[in-house]
DNA sequence: CCTTGAAACGGATAGCTCATCCGTATGTGT
DNA sequence: ACACATACGGATGAGCTATCCGTTTCAAGG
C-alpha cells in the first residue's frame, strides 16, 4: 500500500494529511489545490492518488475500519435491542463528525477494495444486527437489510442541512436518530 | 417574467422545456448544453437565465406552487395529524418525483424571488400544521419549526440512494416517510 | 409598405479547473 | 562512485463556464 521510496512515503503521508485537513474545514477536495497546500508538484499528487475518489477513500480508511470494529463489538452485546441501536449510533455520529465518510457512504462504486471491503463488512454486520433484533421481536419485521444504509445516510443529510457547526451536528444527529428508531421499533 | 417580445418569449420557453427534459433524464443541468440542445446561442441561453440556479428555480417553480396549494388545502382538514402527515406525504412524494425540487430545497441562498418567498410559504404553513398537531397532543413536543425541511431532505436523500428508478422511489418514499411518523407521533 | 431604433440573437473567445506526460531530479543497490 | 529505477515538478492540452459584441430580428410610427 506504502510505496517504496523513503521521499515517496512521506509524501504519501503528506498529501493524505492535508488532505484531512482540507476535508475536515469543509474545502472540497481537489487534487490540485492539494498539491499547493502541500508544497508538491500536481504530478506527485496524481500519481499517488489516481482521483480524488481514491484519495478520499484512502482519507476514510481508518475511520470505516473503526466503525466496523466497533460493529463487531456490537455483536457480543446481549440485548439486540440495544446492540443494534448503539451501533446505528455510532454510523451517524461518523457521519456527522467527519466528512469524507457521507461522501463515501453515499456512492455506490467504489474506487479502492478495501473501501469495497469494509462497506461490505460494516453492511454485513448491520443487517446481523438486524435480523438479531428483529427475531427478539424488537424491530419492526418490515426493515430490510438495504434500508440502514439509506437511512443512515438521510440521518445525516438531514442533520447537515439542519445544522453548520460540529457541535450542533452532534446533538442534532443523536436527536433525529432517536426519532427514527422510534419509528423503527415493534 | 415572460419577455415582451414574440421571439423571445418562444424561446424563454424552449428553454424551459429543454431543461425540464434535462432534469427529468437526471442529466445535470448545464447552460450550454440547454443551449446546444435548443438549437440556440449560449448567449441566448444566459441572458435568459443568469446561471444554472435561476433556471433551476424557474423549472421548479410550478412544483413548489402546487405544493404551497397543497399547504393551504390541508390547513383547512379536520383530524390535525392527518392533515400534518398528509402535507408531509405531499412534500416528499414531490421531492423524490422531480429532481429540481430536491436541488432547490436543499439550498439556503436562493436566486429567484419567487422561489425565496414560496419556500418561506410552504415553510410557514409546516409550521402552523406542526403546531395544530402538536397542540392536539399528537406530535411530540420535541419537534421544531426547524427540522421540517431537514427532515424532508433527509427522507427524500434517503430514498435517492436507497433506489433507482422513480417508481421505486416513491414506494419507498412512502416507507420511510410512514416510519419517520410513527417515530414523530406522541 | 418602409424606416428606424430597440431588443434579442449567435458564437468566438477569455478564464478556469482538471488531468497527463515527459524531461529532470533523487533515492537505492552494486 | 555508478547506474538504474523510481519519483518529482510543472508546462501544457482538453473541456467547461460565462462574457462580450457585431449581426439579425422584431414591431411601432410615418
Amino acid at each position: 500500500m506504502t510505496p517504496q521510496r523513503k521521499d515517496a512515503a512521506r509524501n504519501w503521508e503528506h498529501i493524505l494529511t492535508v488532505a484531512r485537513e482540507l476535508v475536515d474545514e469543509g474545502t472540497p477536495l481537489q487534487l490540485n489545490d492539494v498539491a499547493r497546500r502541500a508544497g508538491l508538484g500536481v504530478g506527485t499528487v496524481y500519481r499517488h492518488f489516481p482521483t480524488t475518489e481514491a484519495l478520499l477513500e484512502t482519507v476514510a480508511t481508518p475511520c470505516l475500519e473503526a466503525l466496523a470494529g466497533h460493529g463487531e463489538q456490537a455483536l457480543t452485546h446481549d440485548d439486540p435491542w440495544k446492540a443494534f441501536a448503539d451501533f446505528l449510533t455510532r454510523l451517524v455520529e461518523g457521519q456527522v463528525t467527519d466528512a469524507a465518510l457521507v461522501k463515501v457512504a453515499a456512492t455506490t462504486q467504489d474506487v479502492l477494495p478495501r473501501t469495497t471491503e469494509l462497506k461490505a463488512q460494516i453492511l454485513a454486520t448491520g443487517a446481523k444486527l438486524l435480523a438479531r433484533a428483529r427475531d427478539a421481536g424488537t424491530v419492526r419485521p418490515d426493515v430490510h437489510d438495504d434500508d440502514l444504509v439509506p437511512l443512515m445516510c438521510g440521518i445525516s443529510y438531514a442533520t447537515y442541512v439542519h445544522s453548520a457547526s460540529p457541535a450542533d451536528r452532534l446533538t442534532t444527529a443523536r436527536r433525529y436518530l432517536a426519532t427514527l428508531l422510534r419509528g423503527l421499533h415493534a
